[in-house]
DNA sequence: GTAATATATAGATGGTTATCTATATATTAC
DNA sequence: GTAATATATAGATAACCATCTATATATTAC
């Protein structure tokens, strides 16, 4: 829904987890990296964006994989043109 | 700045205020109509949108209008494209 | 099966925010 | 200038949210 999206992307961790997860799909330990918070945090900001439809998971053995969901620009421009259009 | 687009966009009544305004412009009390809330609660978000820069105002006697940033489009596309390039 | 590693979940906490009521300020009308 | 109207601001409150620590669950390695 629109306000899970919305709300998704108005926390910078979570907006840098999608230009992370752009370049290549990773696993969280991997992801955690690069941010300056503890892995249960990440792990929130991931449920979210997940709950957004903005990233999906995939379990690989002992690893979670993220990846963008691949329709990720094309929802956000349906939701843009969706807040303007009507 | 980013953040501050980002999370004026998370609240549906801002998002509602924008879709309103791409119509026509339009001061406090006539954008008051199209909401539940307070006079003095759409005060706050439409202060929140002009500090993001996405509505400008402009006093007209006794009225104050309001109106989409013209850029708005603009803005947000490009928020955009700077959130995943690079 | 025990230890180690990866991830998620539960519960607590502090900061932020959306909302309200009340009031201040500015403008118009008479 | 007094009343009425339009908008903003101040202060309070409740809900929300990002974060933490601690722990649970799942998987692999030995």
């Amino acid at each position: 829904m629109m306000d899970d999206t919305f709300k998704a992307l108005a926390d910078p961790n979570r907006r840098k987890v999608l230009k992370i997860l752009r370049k290549k799909d990773m696993h969280v330990n991997e992801l955690l990296i690069h941010f300056d918070i503890t892995q249960a945090s990440l792990s929130h900001h991931l449920d979210v964006l997940k709950k957004a439809e903005l990233v999906v998971s995939e379990k690989k053995g002992q690893y979670v994989f993220y990846s963008l969901n691949t329709s990720v620009f094309e929802e956000l421009m349906r939701l843009f043109s969706k807040m303007f259009v009507n």
